[in-house]
Formats: structure tokens, sequence, C-alpha cells
DNA sequence: GTGCAAGTTCGCACTGAGTGTATATTCTGG
DNA sequence: CCAGAATATACACTCAGTGCGAACTTGCAC
């Protein structure tokens, strides 16, 4: 890898780190390019060639993580149900959120939790990731109704979308989030109507 | 109703409906809040004492349909079950979509699956709902587990959204919006275990 | 009607994100 | 060391969105 790669490798982190560190001391809106460039010693202008928008920014490493779980859906192992695979996955990224949790990485959730926008850009990447299942699935599964191939997908990401969530309001115990993503993953495959407060009228 | 409401609903609904029109005829971002106002024959900045962003002017009809869904949510009779009360409001707002279509409906649909960022803004709301979903849920049925009533909400928006995309593929004949419907909600109640592909390895 | 208070529109000046382009700087291969 | 490619930067620009104060319209009391 030659010298011209290296230093683009370092100042992408240079202005990342610099946003992020910025965005936690005085908050998002109130950091402007400018400000992220002027601490990662850049100008204003080379900050867009390397993160499309200020919001591409956060995303970077979580980006990142969409990826190795793609990679982690197309490495299953054929003996596998895809249900199985889920499982596997879910609980892989789970464990490598918690681990991140010394780094950038929880300022990068907390300001994608508070920031509507952010949310809307989070939501969207999930739903890609979604469509992206469904892609799989059908190559998997030829001849698979599309309803369903759709109902399948949204229901497992939900769940994970769910896992998460439950695991930043409690913490990243690992028994806890095993327990929560097989709860999750039980609803997904045995459906709704175990669990008894769902089929009978209730007021 | 005094004239000064019925005024300001005037002006409003002349912005929107000038709004959509550009879009249609020369793209979103080809569009600048000046052409809009010009149109409307307001000023640029009365504009944004009416909707707080050029993206916003996309959901206002939108808005109001989720809120319409909210309050279904709301009159639910008591001897429904939850599943068939939701069955009963999707069913509802695919009809209400369906009929919308000779207006500007179809542009608004078009232009959010076309735009990334009014994507993102569409499942952010489809979140916010699924939120209202899960409140209305643990109110409805004390003691639910959490991670349970954030899975099955999960599901259930989840289902709603497949059965939209899938008619909007297959435009909105009346008994194949209905098949779609009570087979996403086949699944989302009897679970995953119900499609064979899924719990055998398939490769 | 007249006048006053509240609501509404508008013009103006501003900030900040993001883009195009031309120029300088830095790296790479020979 | 040099030619050419990649990268960084300065500059000028567009557009979304905000704050504010002045002008105007409406509702209401008298």
């Amino acid at each position: 890898m030659g010298l011209r790669e290296r230093k683009k490798r370092q100042t992408r982190r240079a202005i990342a780190e610099a946003a992020l560190r910025l965005f936690a001391e005085r908050g998002y809106e109130e950091t402007t390019i400018a400000d992220i460039a002027g601490a990662a010693d850049v100008s204003p202008r080379t900050f867009f060639s390397y993160f499309p928008s200020k919001e591409d920014v956060v995303f970077a490493e979580i980006d990142e993580r969409l990826t190795e779980v793609r990679e982690g859906l197309d490495r299953r192992p054929p003996e596998e149900t895809p249900l199985q695979s889920m499982r596997r996955i879910v609980l892989e990224m789970i464990e490598a959120i918690a681990n991140e949790h010394g780094e950038y990485g929880a300022i990068q959730v907390q300001l994608i939790l508070d920031r509507p926008s952010l949310q809307a850009r989070a939501l969207k990447r999930m739903n890609d990731t979604e469509q992206y299942v469904v892609e799989r699935l059908t190559e998997l599964c030829p001849g698979i109704d599309e309803v369903d191939a759709v109902v399948i997908s949204g229901a497992l990401v939900g769940g994970m979308k769910a896992v998460i969530t439950h695991c930043r309001a409690h913490g990243y115990a690992p028994e806890a989030t095993r327990e929560a993503v097989d709860r999750a993953l039980a609803i997904v495959e045995h459906g709704l109507g175990s669990v008894p407060v769902l089929t009978r009228p209730a007021t």
C-alpha cells in the first residue's frame, strides 16, 4: 500500500474523529463543517471529498458494520436454516456493538437517537438491509411467495431492531441479550398466536 | 369558521398543489422554494410558515392518513382482537390510498420512492407509527413483555409495508389486496414456522 | 364605522450545507 | 529528476432555512 492511500485513510480518520469529538462536546447542529475541517487540519472543501454530507460522517463506522452483516449472510454455512443464520448474525452484531462501547460508538448511537434527521437515515439503512435480505431470500428459496419474503424480512429486521433497542436500554449483559434475541426469534418463528394476550379481545 | 382560517387553508392548499405540480413537471431538486412560492403567489418566506421544510410539503397528506390510522387504532371496538383490528385498519388504509390515485397521491409516492432522503423520512414516519403501536399495545395488555411488544409491532408494521409495496407493484385490485393482507397477517400470526422453506437448510 | 389588538405576510439580511471549477501541491512510476 | 496523475485548496456560487421588524389584514369591542 502506497503512501498516497495511507494518507487518505489517515485523513479520513482524522476528519471522522474530529467530527465525532466536536459533536459530543458542543452538539451536532452547533458544529459546522468549517469547525470540523479546522479541527482536522484540512480545508472545508476537502471534507466533502471524504464524506458526501455532514450526516454521513456519523454513519461511517455503522456502514462498515452493516457490510459485515451482509457478508455474514453471504458466508452462511449451508446446513444452517435461515432462522439459525439470523440468530447467529444478530448475536455477532450485538457483541460487536457492545465491544465498540469504549470508543465513539456510544456517541454515534446517542446522536442518531436524538436527531430526527439522523434517525431517518438510520432507518433508511435498516430498510436497505431489509431489501438485501429479501433478495437473498428469494435467491435461496426459489419460488417463494413475494409477500412472504417481504414479511419475513421485515419481521427479522424488526426483531433485530427490537433487540438493539432493548439492549441499549438495559445494557449489553451477554445472557440478557441472548435471552432477548431468542425471545424475539421465537415470536418470529412461532407467530403472534403464541402470545396469548393477542388472540383474545383485550380492552 | 372565520375568514382568517379559511384563507389559511386555501393558502396551504395552493402551496402544496403548486409544489406537487412543479415537482412532477420538472423534478424535486430542480424546483426551488422560490419557484413554489412564485407559483402559489406568496413570498418565499411565507412558504416556511406553512411547511417547516421543502420535504414536508410532500408528506402533508400522508401525515393526515397516518393520523387516521392512529385514530382507527384508538377507536377500535373492544370485542376485536388486536390482529383483527390491524387487518381492518390496513385494508382501510390501502383503500384510501387507492382512491386517492386520481389526484397527486401517485406523484407523492413516486417522489418518495425515488429520492433517498424522502424515503428516509417516510421510514421515520413508519417507525413513529410503530412506536405508537407499542405504546397502545403495552396499554392494552398490561404486563406484556417489552421485547414481545416491540417485535409484534415491528412485524405488524412491516407487514403493512410489505402489502403497500406489493399493491403498488401489482395495482390496487381489491381481491388481490385482501389476499396479500391475509397472507401477511397469517405469517405474522402463525410464524415463519409455517413457511416450510425456512425451517430446513436451504442452499 | 372606528380603533385597537392579534394574526399574517413580507422584505431583508444572514448562516451554513453543498457544488463546480480552476489552480496549486503532492505523490507515483519511469 | 521529470511527466502525469491524484489530491488539496481557494474562490465563487446556489439554495434551504432562520430571525427580525415593518406593513398589512382580520376579528372584535365600542
